[in-house]
DNA sequence: GTCTATAAATGGATAGAC
DNA sequence: GTCTATCCATTTATAGAC
């Protein structure tokens, strides 16, 4: 529900994206539509074919960009298996979540071929390449499957005690896993 | 394409089932239609409701018992990791899959529910048991979540490490995880 | 630039014949 | 018991008016 923007072609586009980007997000690609999206955003559904082509075009625009890990990669090397779990652990926001993206558009067989490429290009492959040492491409993927896992057990099964469970409980438990995935050891 | 059943409803009944397993394994529950599993069972669309109600009902009966991880945890438990792990990594079948099924499925607005109660009371709750010790319930769900993320980045996500990886590297990584978050150490 | 109207395809469910 | 025919809702995409 953004100040429905008209006339201007670029700030609907705008629109048209951050609509996008919650729509997918809640519903994941298949069950969010186009209608949904253009409500959201203050116009009509035609205009999503008019801007991005089709359905698939404008999640491709969205997915350009959405899962590097750069930010989470900064600091000290040695503490990063907390940190990450901290981010884990953090309460869901309601808004714009790349991860929560991921997971309910990933076994669409529209979108699917899109989500993959984009986790194995902005995620997967930086990490492995900053992580190095042996079988990095390995630990990388495994350290990626980790945090995929507890996202979904948490806020798509639902999995009582990680989303209601103790922070910190958690948190003692996943970042040395975490940690050790990282190092190797 | 089981070879098709005529006349009796008990074989037509478990034909639609066996199908049904299949069709979930492979496209998840959006995904498969009713008519495409009525055609591997050798019948028609419309005995799907005649036997089960709905096509939701055909799932809640596919699911009823089919997480439960009983057999997992059978044998010395200080190496359940390592078996865990093992068969983690194990190649692919063609064929029915809980895991695939669970995670094509999960995301599903309207076979959601049925799963996340099938993932808490046939699996976290009883290997939540299984464990004991402090923070059962925590341990518990993060095995299961690490159980999930690989197979959803392996199976799912296609991410190469884990598809294409060394068997052995992997079991080397995974195995200890495993038994540490079980172990509580 | 944006909208309305509609095309075209899909998918679950039901009625009734056999 | 099983099938055929049909209904009804939904969804993406397009044509053309304004």
């Amino acid at each position: 529900m953004p100040p429905p923007v008209t006339g201007d072609a670029a700030a609907t586009r705008a629109a048209l994206l951050d609509a996008a980007r919650h729509a997918f997000t809640e519903h994941g690609y298949d069950h969010a539509g186009v209608r949904e999206i253009a409500d959201r955003a203050g116009v009509t559904a035609a205009l999503v074919n008019r801007y991005f082509g089709s359905k698939l075009g404008l999640l491709a625009e969205v997915v350009a960009d959405s899962f590097t890990v750069g930010d989470l990669l900064v600091g000290d090397r040695s503490t990063l298996g907390e940190r990450l779990a901290r981010y884990l652990v953090r309460p869901r926001s309601n808004g714009f979540d790349p991860t929560l993206l991921l997971l309910r558009s990933a076994s669409s067989p529209d979108a699917g071929g899109v989500m993959r490429a984009a986790i194995a290009e902005q995620a997967v492959r930086p990490l492995a390449e900053w992580l190095g040492g042996n079988d990095a491409r390995e630990r990388a993927g495994l350290v990626m499957s980790v945090l995929f896992g507890f996202a979904l057990s948490r806020d798509v099964l639902h999995t009582g005690p990680l989303s209601d469970g103790d922070a910190e409980t958690l948190v003692a438990h996943l970042g040395p896993t975490l940690q050790r995935l990282m190092d190797g050891s």
